[in-house]
DNA sequence: CTTGACTCCGTGCTTAGGTACGGGGTTTAT
DNA sequence: ATAAACCCCGTACCTAAGCACGGAGTCAAG
């Protein structure tokens, strides 16, 4: 049984994002004895770690929760999962699209001689 | 000369928009006659144009205003299009590793047949 | 001349994911 | 026994880019 101050300094996380994640319902409030410390147990260190690897996936604190509370239902997870995909797909394209814009923009700056004038800026008016 | 509410409808802004980009500094204040009221020429609704075409290209509002004080200097904006242009690929890489990660879990789970275990789950326990 | 539409300004609210602060109690190490 | 370090809670602050609200002044049409 750890304090909030152990826990957060073996995870790597502040003791203020433990607090949050509690408020916003991740993980519960652990027993707090007399003088109103929380103690930790493992379980709960594992939520942290599993929050925190969904958190590098790109899932938001609201879909984890969702996760969490799914409790391995594989097709609901699954569900979740492809809509995740659908979005990161989306963004990627969009992206993409404004990558090709902002490329272009850049070489016709590059190949232009007439410092009195600049095609990006042209091409916004 | 027009109010800011013929201008805001004219470009399909918000009123309070416009209010807006003039306290960040985007755009001057125009002329208030004796009534206190704002009136606009062509040249704030050109202004309002270029920044609504710049944020469609996904600069935020502080580039556009570094954008629009170069003044045309075609070097200064390269050099920001190739600063946003690296932060978009950047971003377009973290998605597709996301996407690469996320499309395995969820095709993991197509092929799961256990009912009382996830893949996905597993994986980010 | 009154009513509705418009404008002014300042302030507060929103989403996401936290971080920081301040006043108070507790525990631990010296 | 006392000081440092830790914990509690609630609140405020942060970024971005606005939108909403409310009270007050103004303007135009009937």
């Amino acid at each position: 049984m750890k304090t909030i101050g152990k826990l957060a300094k073996e995870l790597n996380i502040n003791v203020e994002t433990i607090r949050f994640y509690e408020k916003k319902g991740l993980i519960l409030q652990p027993i707090k004895p007399k003088n109103g410390y929380r103690l930790y147990d493992n379980v709960t260190a594992n939520q942290l770690r599993f929050i925190a690897k969904a958190k590098v996936l790109g899932f938001t604190l609201k879909e984890i929760s969702s996760l969490m509370s799914m409790d391995g239902d594989c097709n609901q997870v699954e569900t979740l999962g492809l809509q995740k995909l659908e979005v990161i797909r989306n963004k990627i394209s969009d992206l993409q699209r404004l990558e090709k814009v902002v490329s272009e923009m850049t070489n016709s700056c590059k190949t232009n001689k007439d410092q009195t004038y600049c095609p990006i800026i042209d091409s916004l008016k």
